[in-house]
RNA sequence: GCCCCGUUCGUCUAGCUGGCCCAGGACGCCAGGUUUUCAUCCUGGAAAUCAGGGGUUCGAAUCCCCUACGGGGUACCA
């Protein structure tokens, strides 16, 4: 057989912003495209009009501009599949659904949500349920069940009515999935799925496996709750007679809740103390505001790392990986079949990673808007930069930035107590202004200033600990951050010096 | 209820073609070291009777069956 050209698709729908379960699919989508040389296709999937919300496709697009993952074709442009959005081809899936009635793969049913409400109402009061299959169909009002005069008037007459797949009865369907291997169910088990609805809109079902054919699609990777679907699908390719053209499926596993039990869902956010969305997201009805990968100063690269490894893993102890690494080692085949609870721990450490891999220049280009936000707008990159080179190693986030680097801008207001009292003794300040007179008559440079101050500290025979941390405290007002003849250095001369004889002046 | 999928340290996982596994790595945790401080970093440690029970086999985390538990689905939602 000829081999398949590699065709793959994101296929959200626009009812809110994308979770990063969703963002996962589409990284395992493009990661597999593009190890393959394939094409990855972003197609929106709107065939609800109910549940739009407006501005979901554009976040959608701008998260993923955000991380960096590109398509190949879709709805922002590109391709000659098009349209790419299911609302501007709804013409086009009314001929596959008579189509399926014209060759007895489907029926019409007339019955309204009402009446269908009511029995289903009737059945649990029996504790039964109710499914409109293969059983039931032939007590309800559909055109397997009316003569050919009746269906002709009820289509006249504009009655509402819907297009549903037809079942065969008993049969075992197989699905072979490229994570879970072989699949079967019984086809007497399985619901006539409604495929086309009475607002002239295609279901889920039709419209994906309709624009999936169109679209050459070659690989369907999607969420592991579309596993139970998967044989309706199989069986309308079947039906359509598109069964060579079939995609391959792989149902990937679930990214669940951390805490307790459950799928990681949209509401879950913020609870659980890390964002699960790429981006920020305000609610346009409601105006709430959940929290997004981006605004928490997560790295896009620490992102995609992070998604990569939930349900994935190269067999390797490698687990720093870009993107055109990753591309270059994915395979289906090791992805697990178990859902995966997201760590926040691990996903700080990752982002740790990214953050040393950074130059100071990208980690300044950052902080800057932060600090003039703090009031610091005439801070000069440089120096912004060598505080970046100095303090990059020992954060998280950039966010972090502030509260380990204030003291570079800002004389400390107060000095920690707990310090204080712990080092600051009787002769510290007489040692300290020994350390001042040192600074002022000594060349101001690193190695010097530190060769002069611990031989002063040995020559008195000083406990080393003691005398730097009270310097440290006069300069930084705790006990923290880089080397302290560092910090000498960035502040300068004269900084330092009204510093440490503030500190003398206060603490005595 | 019914159907489907899953189950290895707290978490992500290695292990899939049975012996190299009284189970390896990473995060986190604990201890020690480096350091003038905090953090980083380095070294070491605790941490899974491989969900439980039956088989098969000389031998099973690895194969089979059952049970339990978890998850998903069961809409004119995707």
């Amino acid at each position: 057989m000829e081999k398949r050209e590699i065709r793959v698709r994101f296929a959200p729908s626009p009812t809110g912003p994308l979770h990063i379960g969703g963002v996962r699919t589409a990284l395992y989508n493009f990661l597999f495209a593009k190890k393959h040389g394939g094409s990855f296709l972003l197609r929106i999937e709107d065939t609800d009009q109910t549940r739009f919300v407006p501005g979901a496709e554009e976040y959608i697009i701008e998260a993923f501009n955000w991380l960096g993952i590109k398509f190949d074709e879709g709805v922002h442009g590109g391709g000659e599949y098009g349209p790419y959005r299911q609302s501007d081809r709804k013409e086009l899936y009314k001929p596959y659904a008579e189509q399926l009635i014209n060759s007895g793969w489907a029926y019409y049913a007339f019955d309204t949500p009402e009446e269908l409400e009511n029995i289903r109402k009737q059945y649990e009061l029996e504790k039964k349920n109710f499914q409109y299959d293969c059983i039931s169909r032939l007590g309800l009002k559909n055109s397997l069940t009316l003569n050919k005069d009746e269906v002709h008037q009820l289509l006249q007459s504009g009655t509402h009515y819907v297009i549903r797949f037809k079942f065969p009865e008993n049969t075992e369907i197989h699905v072979d999935d490229l994570i879970r291997g072989h699949v079967q169910m019984n086809s007497s088990l399985l619901d006539d799925k409604v495929l086309f609805k009475s607002d002239g809109m295609p279901t889920y079902h039709l419209a994906n496996v309709v624009d999936d054919y169109l679209m050459k699609i070659s690989h369907v990777i999607r969420g592991e709750e579309w596993l139970p679907s998967a044989p309706l699908h199989v069986m309308l390719y079947k039906a359509f007679g598109w069964e060579k053209e079939m995609p391959q499926f792989a149902h990937l596993p679930l990214l669940l809740k951390p805490d307790g039990n459950g799928k990681l869902s949209k509401r879950d956010g913020d609870r659980l103390g890390f964002p699960v969305f790429p981006l920020q997201w305000i609610d346009p009805r409601t105006q709430d505001v959940s929290s997004g990968y981006r605004e928490q100063g997560y790295f896009p690269e620490a992102v995609i790392n992070i998604l990569a490894f939930l349900g994935w893993n190269p067999g390797t102890e490698q687990e720093i990986f870009s993107l055109d690494e990753l591309v270059n080692i994915f395979s289906l085949d090791r992805i697990s079949k178990s859902g995966a609870k997201f760590d926040v721990e691990k996903a700080k450490w990752f982002n740790h990673q990214y953050m040393m891999q950074k130059s100071p220049k990208e980690i300044a280009t950052l902080y800057m808007p932060i600090l003039s936000e703090k009031g610091f707008d005439k801070v000069s990159t440089e120096y912004a930069e060598q505080i970046c080179a100095l303090t990059k190693e020992r954060i998280n986030f950039v966010s972090e930035l502030w509260d380990q680097t204030s003291f570079f801008f800002q004389a400390p207001a107060s000095y920690d107590e707990q310090v204080v009292k712990k080092r600051w003794k009787e002769g510290t300040s007489s040692h300290l202004q020994d350390i001042v007179k040192i600074i002022v008559e000594k060349p101001f440079d690193k190695q010097i200033l530190h060769d002069d101050v611990k031989a002063y500290i040995e020559e008195h025979q000083l406990n080393i600990g003691q005398i730097m941390n009270c310097l440290r405290l006069s300069l930084v007002g705790e006990s923290k951050g880089p080397d302290l003849f560092e910090i000498i250095m960035l502040l300068g001369k004269e900084e330092t010096l009204i510093r440490i004889e503030r500190a003398i002046e206060v603490l005595g």
